[in-house]
DNA sequence: CGATGCTTTGAACTTGCTCAACCCTTGTGG
DNA sequence: CCACAAGGGTTGAGCAAGTTCAAAGCATCG
């Protein structure tokens, strides 16, 4: 049923997260509506963009998945970080011409460029939350690699992809899509493929979680959370305070 | 000798590495100037900034190290980088109000304040590019932990900061100051304290450093970087090319 | 000259790696 | 409808890198 999403699911993706970052006017989505009727289709392993190479414009990403990722010389290979539907590559390049990393689609994608400048002020500001936020997991996944242990390496990614599908109206109650091939899990984590196997068994066996067939549930991501001390990125002052 | 840097010297470090950003104005060189006048003085261990708290306006470090840092509640401890000499903290913060990380000094530093708002476009340009840099440093930071060996972490640490330091103009020739204990060096590369002993020693041992006394050698720098796949951030496109 | 913080050393141990094979599913072409 | 290829996932056995714990050495600084 879900093979190729409509127009207006893309378009939810995008608009819900956007606006999840900051509130969005009319005239905004209105644009985002029309940005959206002509989306760039991208099939699996293609290169979205490669490292040095120059950044015109934005791009946001109305479905599929994506990672950041390095190769190097000895066929080593790290994941820096993952890009999900809703979230925009290259938010905000005024000042960096250059590609950083390299990124590579997982799956089907579908994208549509956003306008390079004269950009509506609520939208600029969105995709510089978003950028604050991409910096939060570049931290997320540095404490990961540099402290945690295999578990808590991947529970700990488990719980970040969650929230942020959360973010973009994805997250089916416990149940989330999830695309990664245990070699990429690998490459993100630091850990071989192997050990990523025989951890997610370990992991099924314990009950924490079951995956299959492209989807992952977390048995009970509240206690998952407490056991690797996982923690919300929070980059905005005035969010809600809880019981405030 | 070194106890006391003067004003200028102060003043020197952190021109010369704006400027190594974007060319500056004399009117910023003399804004510069005025601010570095009256410095703060921070002592080891100090917390410059804690996570969550509210960023205000840009802070300048003319002297002494500082690293950001997260602590994990059974007491684990990760370094998300370093910050030198000339480098500034929290230099584009308009849309992030919050402190990511805690940022905790390393040795006696001094800093100064930059303005918050109305700042000088060359400035502004100058700390748009050192943010660009510091997304570099977050990633390469992750390559490290996720792929590299004890050996290849600590080099292609190494290599890092002295790249770092050349920009502000300590690195004086192959040695450089390095105030980090092997406490830090571990909570930096992932590693135990211990590990990080014997690494270094073997490293001594292979002749590839020297390291005594709060200073660094490499040996031969060129060599290292080949071993261990180390590459420069690159985040302009105007960068001169080689025998352009 | 005692205290404090950093470095060094040893021995046992554990986590995660390597290599190599096998299995299962899915899609494709004959 | 079957054969086969390809891409993931699973398993086992041996191994190596890095950890843990604990103690001792060595500076530097009041």
């Amino acid at each position: 049923m879900n093979g190729t999403p409509s127009h207006l699911q893309l378009l939810a993706c995008l608009e819900t997260r956007l606006a999840a970052m900051s509130p969005l006017s009319g005239d905004t989505r209105a644009m985002l509506a029309r940005a959206v009727r002509h989306p760039v289709i991208v099939k699996p392993q293609r290169d979205l963009l490669r490292e040095g190479q120059q950044v015109t414009a934005p791009l946001a990403i109305l479905s599929g998945w994506a990672v950041r990722v390095r190769l190097l010389e000895d066929g080593r290979r790290q994941v820096f970080g993952f890009l999900l539907p809703g979230e925009v590559i290259c938010g905000r390049h005024q000042f960096r011409p250059r590609a950083l990393t390299t990124v590579v689609s997982l799956n089907r994608m579908s994208c549509c460029r956003l306008p390079s400048s004269g950009m509506p002020a609520d939208l600029s500001q969105a995709l510089a939350m978003g950028q604050a936020l991409e910096e939060a997991h570049l931290l997320a996944h540095i404490l990961r690699l540099g402290r945690l242990n295999a578990d808590e390496r991947l529970i700990d990614l488990f719980l970040e992809l969650r929230t942020r599908l959360d973010l973009c109206g994805l997250l089916e109650g416990d149940v989330m899509p999830f695309p990664l091939t245990q070699e990429v899990l690998a490459d993100a984590t630091g850990l071989t493929q192997v050990h990523v196997n025989r951890t997610l068994q370990q992991m099924r066996r314990r009950g924490d979680i079951e995956l299959t067939a492209g989807r992952l549930r977390l048995l009970d991501p509240a206690k998952l959370a407490q056991r690797v001390g996982y923690r919300e990125p929070r980059v905005m002052t005035d969010e809600p305070v809880v019981a405030g």
